[in-house]
DNA sequence: TAGATTGTTAATCGATTAACAATC
DNA sequence: TAGATTGTTAATCGATTAACAATC
């Protein structure tokens, strides 16, 4: 995971568990493109599939937000759009502020994804004299001395820090004192913040090395079964890093 | 979440279950500014808390790593970097291929994080025509046609996306055809692959969606504190959220 | 009514945490 | 020896999953 909350248990938040809130996106967004394509109604199976989960786990994550499906039928997808949208708090609009403004900020400033759901992109801001006034994705930057003035007159509470990792614990700071109470820190940097403020980080470089460490297992899993049968058949690709019970012997998928 | 892997199960890999592979990403990190200072041994209480965990769980994490501390002194922060490298793969190296070079793709061959950690950017991959030959981050654009040349060339296992949405699929459909079986998807799209390819996403939108539902939650708690009890005292802003028991009515911290 | 599909139960599994014996 | 700190145990908690009664 390249996220978590900072320094808060993972208490249900309205007896909504973390890890449900955290699939409601991906339900928003599959339903979202059943919308557009004017389909009325999806069964739990369906959806599921389109979402990456299990229907199980997708009917058990919907039950905590209500009975909005119809047995037999399956759930309307409009009517879901919007009970996951008042849900996820996405119905009002979310100013945020992006704090750095180098190829990162820059990608994110021009990312389309954020209107669609509720977030408007208040500001720019850079510590760059030399950025200030600059348009990025048709905003203009603005110098970090604002920050806390852009803040308070835009009634901001999210902040997104890409600022490189030394900076963003003075950002992260400076965000937080204005009020900023939810962070989404893109810097290769642990931060700390008060209890109330939310932190969720995406960090590429802990994302590639969890990909390095099952790219090792793989290799190693491949080598340990030429060695071990080294003329039984192979098991195709689409088929390896399966196997059930642990241990050092490899189980063979049956034919 | 940002992150997770499709449709395998979390199984324990050698026996280390997902959840501590994840956070060995943020010991290295902070043992490497440990090794930096020439801090030559680190106790499990200074190190949880450069990592943002708690000592508890760093200890019981290291512990299937295997006993590589000592009692009453602590750990030897050389010696557990290498240990936690070479557990995560790190000791060896890693070309990885970026597609789709826009702002984020660009963002991404700039970060300079991934060379000291193993991770090597083979090429740079884009579509547009227009884009091949010019140089980003001083590495050339090629272009997709040579996608699977690139690939078998460099001994590539593990690709980066950064393509929009709809040109996702196709590409990891074509990279996991030309071998490549650890994904790191940044497009919003939730990838199908076959058996035995990991695919981890960091999705932008997602994360805000998840602060979003958080802040929201903050400020109905925040009206319904003022609605209860309007002429209490306010609890200060860093000791919201957090009270334990669910309910519509708010735990009050004692004084 | 028959078929389909939800919503819920209960079992299982994995992760977290406090506590403390082991031991440097 | 006394103090410090690890490594492990056991309790607890949260998440997942299959199965199926409820019901459209």
């Amino acid at each position: 995971m390249a996220t978590g909350r900072n320094h808060r248990p993972a208490t249900r938040s309205r007896g909504i568990p973390e890890a449900t809130v955290a699939r409601l996106p991906l339900y928003l967004r599959a339903l979202t493109a059943l919308s557009e394509r004017s389909v009325p109604t999806v069964s739990s199976e369906e959806l599921a599939s389109a979402a990456g989960v299990n229907s199980a786990k997708l009917r058990k994550d919907f039950s905590y937000l209500g009975s909005y499906g119809t047995r037999g039928v399956g759930y309307d997808v409009e009517y879901l759009v919007y009970q996951i949208s008042r849900e996820l708090g996405l119905t009002q609009d979310w100013p945020v502020v992006i704090v750095g403004i180098g190829n990162l900020g820059a990608a994110l400033a021009n990312y389309g994804g954020f209107a669609s759901r509720g977030f408007r992109v208040a500001a720019l801001i850079d510590a760059d004299p030399s950025m200030s006034g600059k348009q990025v994705a048709g905003i203009p930057v603005r110098h970090v001395d604002e920050l806390e003035t852009i803040i308070h007159t835009n009634g901001v509470s999210i902040g997104v820090i890409t600022t490189p990792g030394g900076a963003a614990q003075q950002v992260c700071d400076r965000l937080v004192a204005a009020g900023i109470t939810s962070i989404l820190n893109f810097a290769p940097t642990v931060l700390q913040v008060p209890e109330g403020v939310d932190v969720r980080k995406v960090d590429l470089s802990i994302e590639l090395q969890i990909l390095a460490f099952h790219e090792q297992r793989k290799a190693a899993e491949d080598l340990s079964r030429e060695t071990a049968a080294p003329d039984r058949m192979r098991v195709p690709a689409e088929q390896r890093g399966e196997q059930g019970p642990e241990g050092d012997v490899p189980a063979v998928m049956p034919a």
